[in-house]
DNA sequence: CTTAATTGTATCTGATTCGATCACAGATCA
DNA sequence: TGATCTGTGATCGAATCAGATACAATTAAG
C-alpha cells in the first residue's frame, strides 16, 4: 500500500490551519517530513481534483480551493486512488473451468459492495473534522 | 495490490465444489491459471488459519476444512492481509508541526472506522454464496 | 519394499511500484 | 533583473510480487 492516501490528507489539514495563506511546497514538505518535489505532485493532482489551488512565483503556495467542511476523506480518496484498488481482482483464471469462468464478475460483485462501505464510511470525515480534532489534542 | 485476496477466493471456493475430495495444488493452479507452487503456499496459509486441510502423499491434497458456509470473505481478508494496510498511514510525520504531530492518531482512528465497514461488508458474503452465485451463472 | 504422487518450503529471477532526489523551464512578484 | 515558487520529467535504490525450479518429507498403491 502506498502512503499518498495519508501524505495527501495531512496536506489538506495543514492548509486548512493556514487560514487561507499559501504554503509553498517546502513548507508543507517539512510537516509531513518528506521533500519538497514530492508534495509538488501531490498538490498537482489535488489541485485537477478541485480540491486545492495554487500560485506560482514569490509568496505563491497551494491553498484549500473549498472550505474544509466540505472537503471528505472520499474526495481524498478518490483523487489518489485509482478506482477499485483496494481488493484486486487475479488477471485470467482458467475460462475453461466453471469457477474459472464466473469467479471474477461473482467476487467482484461482493469486493463491489465492501469498497462502496469504505467509500460510505470515509464520506462522513471531512478535513475540517481533522483539523477540529487535531485542535482539540493539542 | 497484491492478488493474493482474490486467489485465495478462488481457491476456497474451487474446494467447496470439490464436495469434499481432496483437490491437488496441481489441478488448482489449472483453474487459477498460474503455478501450484504459489497455490500450495496460500493453501499453507488457509491452513494455518483454519479454513483448509492438506494431506500429501498419493491422492492427498486440500479440502475445506470447515463448511463453506461458516467461511467468509472476511476470514480469507484477515488470512491474507497484515492488518490494516488497506488506506496506510505514512511514517514519520514531523513531531515539531502540531499537524504532524497528530495528524497520525486522528487520521488513523477514521480510517479504522472506514476499514471496519469494509470488514463488515466482507463478513456477510460466505463461499458457500460465492458457489451459489456461480452455479446460477452457470 | 519400492515407486509414484503430493505437500511444504526455500531460493532465485524479472517486472513493477514507490518514495527520494535532482534538475530545470515557466510563472510571478518585488 | 533577480529571487521565489510551481509543475513536471528523469533517475535511482528498495521493496514487493508472481513465476519458476528444486527438493526433502510424507503418503498411498502395487
Amino acid at each position: 500500500m502506498n502512503t499518498r492516501f495519508a501524505v495527501a490528507t495531512h496536506i489538506l489539514t495543514f492548509l486548512e490551519t493556514q487560514a487561507g495563506r499559501p504554503a509553498s511546497s517546502e513548507l508543507i514538505a517539512s510537516s509531513v517530513n518528506t521533500n519538497a518535489s514530492l508534495i509538488r505532485r501531490l498538490l498537482s493532482q489535488l489541485a485537477k481534483a478541485g480540491l486545492t489551488s495554487s500560485q506560482m512565483g514569490t509568496g505563491g503556495g497551494a491553498r484549500l480551493a473549498r472550505p474544509a467542511t466540505t472537503i471528505t476523506l472520499l474526495d481524498v480518496y478518490r483523487t489518489v486512488n485509482d478506482a477499485g484498488d483496494v481488493l484486486a481482482i487475479h488477471r485470467q483464471p482458467n475460462p475453461r473451468c466453471p469457477i474459472g469462468r464466473h469467479i471474477t464478475a461473482v467476487l467482484q460483485s461482493r469486493t463491489d459492495a465492501a469498497e462502496r462501505a469504505l467509500r460510505t464510511e470515509l464520506a462522513r470525515t471531512s478535513i475540517a473534522d481533522l483539523a477540529a480534532d487535531i485542535a482539540r489534542s493539542a
